[in-house]
DNA sequence: TTTTTACCGGACAATTTTATCCGGTATTCA
DNA sequence: TGAATACCGGATAAAATTGTCCGGTAAAAA
């Protein structure tokens, strides 16, 4: 559904931004990999993509690291966060890779498909990382498996 | 959403079905690439994994080809196609890459996830390739891009 | 039976994605 | 000021996906 990227990238900001809420601290990229169980250096390049969107931010140096303002907390959403590692084809484009589907020359799926494609869509528009944050806080999803 | 190579398959099994139930004729390699404006060599491939897993038939020799029984286009279904090629992750896996999320350790996006998962798998279970080749027959569906 | 056709199978190559490494820079603290 | 911390950026590498090539095999037609 989306690449690795876009996965780390999401558990990321929802873990960072469960951390600024929360506690109101930053979070180093040692901890973001080890509490979302992904590669460090991978999520570092993942991270540095995010923050050079305006999705998050990052300070240097000592007690430096990643956060989330509390406007990037209110207003960033996951569409955000998918369009800026992914793009946008995975929200747009043909399920059967046809490079102008649409009415005038629809492929066999294409009305099947757009309402899963606007479901899809809805989700990711209507849900900022604020608000899952605060669902991970809650006990109420989790960020990686716990055994 | 799907792989190329699933992408291939689907809009190629829907092509030779239509041609099969239409003319009740075989098609080469050579045009079904042609007609949905793929790449040859890389589509032979797709078609051999489809041959193998039952869900298309191909006969050698002159006046060979692909082709799709009466008991295969009524019978093959989307999903079948979708997990041949590109197996059954994107029907099922979390959507946040967690190796085991379920309602016992939901990722921050599963509950949210599921009536698109599940309207997805709906489409595919329900869509026999034969049904998507009659809408290409009735020029309600394409394969390809017509200028 | 010979030739031609067309799928089959394996090896190979290019591209994209995923992942790692390391020096540079900015910042904090002693 | 100096040392330690932590993100930044570029180069590099491994793996998966996408794509190509070519000889082999089966089947039909001449």
């Amino acid at each position: 559904m989306f690449s690795k990227a876009c996965e780390y990238g999401i558990r990321a900001a929802i873990y960072i931004g469960q951390q600024s809420a929360e506690l109101g601290r930053r979070v180093g990229l040692r901890d973001v990999a080890a509490e979302i169980d992904s590669p460090e250096a991978f999520t570092a390049k993942v991270l540095q993509q995010l923050v050079r969107a305006g999705l998050l931010t990052s300070v240097k140096g000592p007690t430096g690291g990643f956060e989330l303002t509390a406007q990037q907390l209110a207003t960033v959403t996951l569409r955000q966060i998918v369009v800026a590692i992914d793009g946008g084809d995975m929200l747009q484009g043909c399920a059967l890779g046809l490079p102008q589907c649409s009415a005038q020359q629809p492929c066999p799926l294409h009305y099947q498909f757009l309402p899963i494609r606007d479901q899809l869509n809805e989700v990711l528009r209507t849900h900022t990382i604020g608000e899952l944050a605060g669902k991970v806080h809650d006990g109420l999803g989790f960020l990686k498996q716990f055994t």
